[in-house]
RNA sequence: GGGCGGAUAGCUCAGUCGGUCAGAGCGCCUCGCUUACACCGAGGAGGUCACAGGUUCGAGUCCUGUUCCGCCCACCA
C-alpha cells in the first residue's frame, strides 16, 4: 500500500468493477422491494457543472445506501433535448459561419443538431461515470426517443379532447429574437433605468389629459386612456373621448381598477396589444386591440412610413421625438422597474397578441395541491411545499406552443373542413370527416410539456409494460428550488392525471451552488467550476462528499475548493488508518488477518467506548437519510472516524496490538479495530464509495463490492449499560488526557514522556484504575509514577470519577505562571455557575437533571481551581515546585 | 407590493427540543518528521452569535421591530 491514497489510480478500476457486476442495474423480475430515482435529465447539450455534481451525488448516495439496506435500486438516467436552448447554440454557430438556419434549411439544421446531441449526450454520461454513479445505464433515456415522444402524444391528445388544451389568441411573452412564445416561468425579470414619458393627450371637446409611459412608442397601438375609479381628478372626464397624437385616432376615457392613482399622472394609455394589464382592461371595457409590432421586434405600422420597420430602441426615440416636436410629450423623469427577458436567450420580451396552444391549469392543479396537502408528497426542507402550494392555488394557464424548429412537434393536424384534432400518428386524412387536405400545426412544444411525463414516460408508459409497474411510481426526486413550478409541479399534476398515482413521494430540494463570491455561476461570468477539474485534482470521493456537505441544510452555498481539498485530506487520513491495520496485523500480503471473535469479557473497556462510538455513529447517519439532511451524515461520520477511531481508540489500541505476550487482548483489539473499521468503511460507502472499496479489500471480510454487504447495525450489546459505563469512563480519561497535555505544553514542557508524572485514582467501574493509568501515561505520554496514589503530587484534574495527579518539569518559571489562564477561565466559569444556582427561580423550575449538572459542574471547577492554585500557582510566579 | 432565506471566529459554514452551544474546516501562532498518515500529530490565539426591544429562572435558539445581503412571486404604466 502506498504512503498516499491515490484516487487516480483507483477510480477507474472501480468504475469497471460496478460496471461488471452491474451494480447499477435493477432487475425487473425480482421480487426484491424497489428505490427508484428517475434523475432529473440534464439539458444535452451542456456539460456538468458543479450544481448538477452536488445534486446527482446525493441522488448516487442515496442509490448506494439503499442497495445496502437491501432495496432492488434503480435510478433511471436520461437527457433532455431542451429545443430552445439547443436552437440557440446552432443558431450561434451558424451566425458564426456566416449563414443562418433558414438559408440551411430545416433538413440539414436538423443534422447539424443530431451530429450535436450525438456529441454531447456522450460527454455528460461520460462526466457521470467519473463521479461513479451508479446509474441503470441500460435504461437510459432521451427525450426525443421514439417511445417518449409516443408517450408525449398521448398525453397530448387526452388533454385536447377533454379540452384541457386549447389554442387562442392571447397576449403572450415574445422573445424577438426566438421569435416564439414563452411561458411565464420562463421570464426572467430584471432592472432597467428607464425615463417615464409625461404625454398629453388632448380631450376632444377641450381639455387635456396627461398620462405616463416607459414605452411611447407603443402609443401608437393604444386604443384608451384608463383612470381609476372614483379618481376625483378625472372623474367627469371619463366617458370622453380623447384623439392621439400622431395617428389621430379617437379613443374613450375609462375607469379601471387596475390604474393605481398614485402612480405617474394617475391616468394610464391602454395597449391592449402590448401589454399584459392593458390587454385586461381593454377586455373590460371592450377597447379594440391594436398590434403595432411584428415578431420580429420592428414596429409594424405601414400607416406611418417613419417608423414603420424600426426597432424599439429607435422607434421609442422616434416616437419621443415626434411627440415633443408635437408639444405633446411634457416631462419625463427617471424611472427603475423590471423588465422581462427571456431566460434562454436574455432578449427583451415584447409582450404581444398570438395565436397560441394553451394548457389549462386550474383542473390538474387540483390534485396536486392536494397531495401536498396531505402531505403524500412531502417536500424536503418542508418550507418548499408553502413555495409550491402558493404557485399552485395561483396557476395560470400554460402557453406550451413555441415557434421554433426544434422539439416535439404539435401533434395536430386542421383538414380543409376546418376539423382541428390532435393525433397519436401522422394521418393522412381528416378524424371526423376523411378529408385528406391536411395542414399541420407549425408549432413545437415547450420543453417541460415533455419534462412534465419524465417519472412514467422512461419506463414505457402508456405501454402496462412490466419497468413501468415495477419501478413507477419513484420514491423520491432530488432536485434545485429554480424548477419547483416548471417541472416539479408540472410532473405532480401529469403523474396524477395520466397514472392514477402520484410520481415520487419525497421532494429533496439542495442547495443553489454561487461563485465564491456569492453571485451566480454562468458560462458568461467564466465562473464556472468544471466537476472533472475538482475530480482530477481532489478524487471522487472529495467531490461527492463536499457535494453531500453543502447540499442539504438548505443554504445556498458559495463555492469553495477548499472544502473539497479537506475530504481529500480525510481520504488520505482513513486509506493510512487502514495501512496501519495492515502493517499491524497483516497476514502476508496487504490483507489483514482474521482475528478470532473475543468473547464480551475478554473485551478492554476502550473497545467498549469505541463500539458505543460506532453504535451511535450509525444511528445518527439512518436518521440523516431519513431526514435527507447530510450534511449531518457527512460531519458524523468525519469526527468518529477522524477523531473517535484514528485519535483515539487506535491510539489506544497500539499497544496492545504489539503485545504478542497477551494474545487475548491483541485478539480483542484487532477484532474492535477490524470491526470499527469495518463498519465505518460501510457508513460512509454511500458517500465516498472509490476510497472505502480500496480500503475494504484489505479487510478480511473483503467482499467484491461494499455493495454486496449490507448496511451496519449494531448489536444491542454495544448500547447495554456496561457498555454506556465503559463509554463514559473512557470519556473521562480522554478529558484528562487533553488536559494534561495543555497543561505540559502552556508550561514549556517537551513532549516527552520524562517531563510529565502522573498518578491516577478515581472510581471506576468498567475501566480500571490502572488500565486507567497505563492509557493515560501512553496518551500524554507521561512517566507513571504510582499508580495508587503514593505520589508526592496534588491533586489537579478531576474529571468524572477520575483524579489526575501531575507534575511537570517546567522549561523555565516564567512559562510556569501560564497555568494562570485555565485558572481565569475557571473562575469566570465557576462565577457564573454559582450565579446560576444562586438565583430561586432556577432551582424551582429548570429541571432536576440541568441543576445537577451544573452543580457537579461547578464542584469540578473548583476542586480544579483549588489544585491548580496549588501546583501551579495563580499566575504571580508563586508557584510551588513539585519535583520528584 | 407580498413572501422566503441569510447575517455566528480573518474566510467558508454547522449549531435539531431554550439549559456542556460558543463549534468545524481552512488560515494564523507554538511545539513535534514519535516505525499509519507532514495531505500528519499535540497544544493555542481568535466571536457583544447584525441591531433594538420583549417573553423566560435562563435566549445564538422563541416573539416584535429595524438594518443590510440573496432569492421567489405579483396586472409597478
Amino acid at each position: 500500500m502506498e504512503k498516499q491514497f491515490r484516487p487516480a489510480s483507483v477510480e477507474l478500476r472501480w468504475r469497471q468493477r460496478w460496471e461488471q457486476l452491474a451494480i447499477g442495474h435493477a432487475d425487473v423480475s425480482s421480487r426484491r422491494p424497489t428505490y427508484v430515482i428517475a434523475l432529473p435529465p440534464p439539458n444535452i447539450t451542456g456539460a456538468l457543472h458543479m450544481g448538477h455534481a452536488c445534486g446527482f451525488s446525493i441522488q448516487d448516495t442515496l442509490c448506494r445506501q439503499k442497495r445496502m439496506a437491501g432495496l432492488d435500486v434503480e435510478w433511471c438516467p436520461g437527457t433532455d433535448h431542451a429545443a430552445i436552448a439547443t436552437q440557440n447554440v446552432i443558431e450561434r454557430q451558424l451566425a458564426d459561419e456566416g449563414t443562418t438556419k433558414e438559408a440551411l434549411g430545416r433538413a440539414a439544421f436538423q443534422a447539424r443538431v443530431d451530429a450535436w446531441y450525438e456529441e454531447y449526450g456522450g460527454r455528460i454520461y461520460e462526466q457521470m461515470r467519473r463521479l461513479g454513479y451508479t446509474c441503470d445505464w441500460v435504461r437510459s433515456r432521451f427525450t426525443l426517443d421514439p417511445e417518449y415522444v409516443r408517450a408525449i402524444r398521448v398525453v397530448f391528445k387526452e388533454l385536447f379532447d377533454s379540452g384541457l388544451i386549447y389554442r387562442g389568441p392571447r397576449i403572450v411573452n415574445w422573445c424577438p429574437r426566438d421569435r416564439s412564445a414563452i411561458s411565464d416561468e420562463e421570464i426572467e425579470w430584471r432592472e432597467h433605468r428607464d425615463t417615464l414619458y409625461h404625454l398629453r393627450y388632448p380631450i376632444d371637446g377641450g381639455g387635456e389629459i396627461v398620462v405616463a409611459t416607459v414605452r411611447p412608442e407603443t402609443m401608437l397601438g393604444d386604443t384608451g386612456v384608463a383612470v381609476a375609479p372614483g379618481d376625483p381628478r378625472y372623474a367627469p372626464l371619463v366617458g370622453r373621448t380623447v384623439t392621439l397624437p400622431l395617428t389621430g385616432r379617437r379613443v374613450p376615457i375609462v375607469a379601471d381598477s387596475a390604474v393605481k392613482p398614485e402612480f405617474g399622472t394617475g391616468a394610464l394609455k391602454v395597449t391592449p396589444g402590448h401589454d399584459p394589464t392593458d390587454y385586461e382592461i381593454g377586455h373590460r371595457h371592450n377597447l379594440d386591440v391594436i398590434t403595432v409590432m411584428a415578431p420580429d421586434g420592428t414596429m409594424d405600422v405601414p400607416s406611418l412610413p417613419q417608423f414603420h420597420g424600426l426597432p424599439v430602441e429607435q422607434a421609442r426615440e422616434a416616437v419621443a421625438a415626434a411627440l415633443r416636436v408635437a408639444g405633446v410629450l411634457v416631462a419625463t423623469e427617471e424611472y427603475v422597474h423590471d423588465v422581462g427577458h427571456c431566460d434562454r436567450c436574455g432578449h427583451v420580451l415584447e409582450p404581444l397578441i398570438s395565436e397560441q396552444w394553451w394548457v389549462r391549469m386550474h383542473e390538474l392543479a387540483q390534485p396536486a395541491i392536494a397531495v401536498v396537502e396531505s402531505g403524500e408528497v412531502a417536500f424536503h426542507p418542508r418550507r418548499y411545499a408553502d413555495v409550491y402550494l402558493t404557485w399552485m392555488r395561483n396557476i395560470r394557464d400554460w402557453c406550451i406552443s413555441r415557434q421554433i424548429w426544434l422539439g416535439h412537434a404539435i401533434p395536430v393536424s386542421r383538414c380543409g373542413n376546418g376539423h382541428t384534432f390532435a393525433w397519436l400518428e401522422h394521418p393522412v386524412a381528416c378524424a371526423h370527416c376523411g378529408d385528406a387536405q391536411l395542414v399541420d400545426d407549425p408549432d413545437v412544444l415547450d420543453t417541460w410539456f415533455s419534462s412534465a411525463l419524465w417519472p412514467f414516460a422512461i419506463f414505457g408508459w402508456p405501454e402496462e409494460t412490466a419497468d413501468l409497474r415495477r419501478f413507477y411510481p419513484t420514491d423520491v426526486l432530488v432536485t434545485g428550488r429554480d424548477i419547483i413550478f416548471l417541472w416539479v409541479a408540472r410532473m405532480i399534476m401529469t403523474g396524477l392525471r395520466f397514472t392514477d398515482s402520484k410520481p415520487f413521494s419525497e421532494v429533496m430540494i439542495t442547495s443553489i451552488i454561487q461563485a465564491a463570491d456569492g453571485s451566480r455561476m454562468s458560462k458568461s461570468k467564466g465562473n464556472v467550476v468544471d466537476p472533472l477539474d475538482m475530480v482530477e485534482r481532489y478524487g471522487a470521493d472529495a467531490v461527492r462528499a463536499w457535494a453531500a456537505a453543502v447540499g442539504t441544510g438548505s443554504q445556498d452555498v458559495r463555492f469553495d475548493a477548499e472544502r473539497i481539498e479537506a475530504y481529500q485530506r480525510f481520504a488520505n487520513k482513513l486509506w493510512n488508518v487502514t495501512r496501519l491495520l495492515v502493517l499491524s496485523l497483516g497476514g502476508g500480503g496487504e490483507v489483514m488477518h482474521a482475528p478470532r471473535t473475543p468473547n464480551p469479557e475478554e473485551l478492554q473497556a476502550e473497545d467498549r467506548w469505541m463500539l458505543v462510538e460506532l453504535a451511535r455513529l450509525s444511528d445518527d447517519v439512518d436518521a440523516s437519510f431519513t431526514t435527507y439532511r447530510f450534511h449531518d451524515a457527512v460531519s458524523r461520520l468525519y469526527d468518529t472516524a477522524w477523531h473517535s477511531y484514528c485519535d483515539w481508540y487506535v491510539e489506544m489500541a497500539k499497544l496492545r496490538l504489539r503485545d504478542s505476550a497477551d494474545e487475548p487482548s491483541r485478539n480483542a483489539a484487532a477484532w474492535t479495530a477490524i470491526t470499527a473499521l469495518d463498519a465505518i468503511l460501510r457508513l460512509l460507502h454511500p458517500f465516498m464509495p472509490f476510497l472505502t472499496e480500496e480500503c475494504a479489500q484489505h479487510l478480511p471480510a473483503a467482499a467484491p463490492t461494499l455493495q454486496h454487504r449490507e448496511w451496519p447495525a449494531s448489536p444491542g450489546w454495544w448500547r447495554d449499560e456496561p457498555a454506556r459505563q465503559a463509554h463514559e469512563e473512557v470519556g473521562w480519561l480522554i478529558d484528562v488526557v487533553q488536559r494534561i497535555r495543555a497543561l505540559r505544553q502552556e508550561r514549556g514542557a517537551e513532549r516527552n514522556r520524562e517531563h510529565v508524572a502522573l498518578v491516577l485514582d478515581g472510581d471506576t467501574r468498567a475501566l480500571g484504575i490502572d488500565r486507567a493509568a497505563a492509557l493515560a501515561a501512553e496518551l500524554v505520554p507521561a512517566t507513571l509514577v504510582d499508580a495508587h496514589g503514593n505520589g508526592a503530587s496534588p491533586d489537579v484534574i478531576p474529571v468524572g470519577g477520575l483524579r489526575a495527579r501531575i507534575a511537570v518539569r517546567a522549561a523555565a518559571p516564567a512559562e510556569r505562571a501560564a497555568g494562570g489562564k485555565r485558572l481565569r477561565q475557571l473562575d469566570s466559569t465557576i462565577a457564573r455557575m454559582r450565579a446560576q444556582l444562586g438565583n430561586e427561580g432556577f432551582i424551582r423550575q429548570a429541571p432536576g437533571g440541568v441543576v445537577d449538572g451544573v452543580r457537579r459542574r461547578l464542584a469540578e471547577a473548583e476542586a480544579e481551581a483549588r489544585a491548580l492554585r496549588e501546583t501551579v500557582g495563580d499566575g504571580s510566579g508563586q508557584a510551588t515546585s513539585q519535583q520528584w
